[in-house]
Order: structure tokens, then C-alpha cells, then sequence
DNA sequence: ATGCAAATGCGAATCATTTGCAAATAAGTA
DNA sequence: TACTTATTTGCAAATGATTCGCATTTGCAT
């Protein structure tokens, strides 16, 4: 099982393992988008689990910490999306109209920021990129 | 004075002029970074003008939806800033240290995006890039 | 098992943003 | 210029996301 694994990983990178942080990287680890703290709960709920919307953010506060975890604000509706840190360096196009979000794996990044760099002085760290538009089904939908 | 190009520029977008309207402009225009309706706020109480905080969000919406202010959470820390969408394309560098935000022209995205759209099929609209990192003085500030 | 530090339950507080409604204002028209 | 009407604003109160405080529980080392 992955109770275990879970547990390794989480002390690896120096995070008490509980059994409320588990739940909550468990759903991480099957949502292939950023998800809000509401999203979390309410899936744990359906899970019949008793957790705390409070929990949620604390764990979540933890595991961003810890860089486990990326916190943004992907929909700019005011509230934060998290997203397994999982691979490397990941991207999203979002759908402006259904909010679909598809990772893209693809950064043409590297150079530029090399670039930047020399040009202003500025110590690059890391960047979010985010991509909006239509996806395939509702630009087909549009049409009708 | 600017008051008559701030009455043409409402007008032609289909948004009508009034004195909050403008003063909210003024501020934007004075600012070259993204700022918060709280910022606008202080600023304008600064100068002695009453204004409300929901005025002036319900001001930053109409621009928005009008096209003439971009909307974001670029600091990702629960509060949206606005910016005048002045120019064309422009992306920020923020400073992880002070929270400077300095505009960078340069954009390496087009060609990327003409792939990105072959390649899965979304329709590309806009996108969003924010390059996070150490501005020149705070690097500095580092080493002491 | 025992003890202690850290995590959680739970409610209440906080902070950004929105909403409702009455009073004020912009802009066209007579 | 005064009148009309739709829109905007003042203001207060509501909302919704997120955080905090404190008592209780849990994870983990001894």
C-alpha cells in the first residue's frame, strides 16, 4: 500500500507524518490539475472522513513550505489552487471556458531567462507561466 | 489638463465618466506596476479625496471588463492587483525580497504558442508570465 | 507504555471583496 | 438652463476564503 511510502517520503523532506496530511496528499496525488482547499475537503467528505477545511489549509501551508506542494492563483478568483510539485517544471493552459486546466510539459524558458538576467541584473528564480484559451470541445461547442 | 482625454478615452470604451472614475485612472496611470485597490485607496485618501474602497473596486471592475485595466494576483497572496492595460503584451519580474515589480518588454511567446496550438488543439488567447527572482539591490543586500 | 512536542478539532476572528439600498450625479433632451 | 432617467456612489452590512486560538488528541522517541 501506500501508507508506508507516504510516510517516507513525508519524513524525507522533514513533514510529521499524520493521518489527515496522507488524506490530503492522496487526493493531490490523483488530481492532475490544481485544486482549491474546498475541492480537497469536499472529496474527503465524499470519503466519509472527518477533516477540517482549517486542517486542509494548515496541511497545505506545510507541504507549500516545504516545497512539496505549488500555491497559485491559477483562476484569479480569489482563491489559491495547489498542485503537487511533482516533476520538475510544469505549466498549464486553462480553458476560459469550461476551466479546464492541461498541463503542458514543454518550457521554452531557459534561454530567455539567461538572457534576462545578463540584461538586468535581476537573479531569476523561477516563473509561472499560464496559458488561457479554448480547449478542442468548446471551441468546437462555440461553433454551433 | 488631462481631465477631457480621461472624458474622450471613458467615452470611446463605452464607459461613463465620472469624477471617482477618473481619480482611480490618475493613480493607475501614475503607477507602473501592478497595485491593489487598497493601494489606490491610501493614495487617493493621501490626496484627501473621499472615496470608498467598493467604489473604487466596483470602478476597477468596470475597467476590467472593459478591457482597459489587466487584472492579476501576482503576488499570490490574496490580493488582485490592477494595471492599466496601457501597452500592448507585458510581463512582470517580481522581487521575492521587497516585492519590486519590474515590467519586462520582451516577450519569447509567439512562436511557442503557434506549436502549443498544433500540437494539442487549444485555442490560445492570451497568456501570463511571471518571472520571480532577486532584484539587483536586494541581491546586494544579501551578501552582508 | 509514557511523555512531550506537534497536529487537529472546532469555533471564532480576520481580511479582501461584494452587495443592497437610498441619495447623488452624469448626460441627453426639451 | 432645468428636467428626466439611468447610472454611480456613499455607506453599512454581508459574504467567502483563509487564519488563529486554545483545548484535546496524536505521532514518535525513550
Amino acid at each position: 500500500m501506500e501508507i508506508s511510502s507516504d510516510k517516507e517520503f513525508l519524513n524525507e523532506k522533514g513533514i510529521k507524518n499524520t493521518k489527515k496530511r496522507g488524506m490530503v496528499l492522496d487526493i493531490l496525488k490523483k488530481s492532475d490539475s490544481p485544486v482549491t482547499a474546498e475541492y480537497i475537503y469536499l472529496r474527503l467528505k465524499e470519503e466519509n472522513a472527518q477533516v477540517w477545511l482549517s486542517t486542509i489549509y494548515r496541511t497545505l501551508e506545510v507541504l507549500t513550505s516545504k516545497g512539496v506542494v505549488t500555491k497559485s492563483n491559477i483562476m484569479n478568483d480569489g482563491k489559491a489552487s495547489y498542485e503537487l510539485n511533482n516533476s520538475q517544471h510544469k505549466h498549464h493552459m486553462v480553458c476560459m471556458s469550461c476551466s479546464r486546466m492541461v498541463p503542458v510539459d514543454d518550457c521554452p524558458f531557459e534561454e530567455f531567462e539567461k538572457q534576462l538576467c545578463k540584461k538586468t541584473g535581476f537573479e531569476v528564480k523561477s516563473h509561472k507561466l499560464e496559458i488561457y484559451g479554448y480547449c478542442p470541445m468548446c471551441k468546437k461547442k462555440e461553433k454551433d
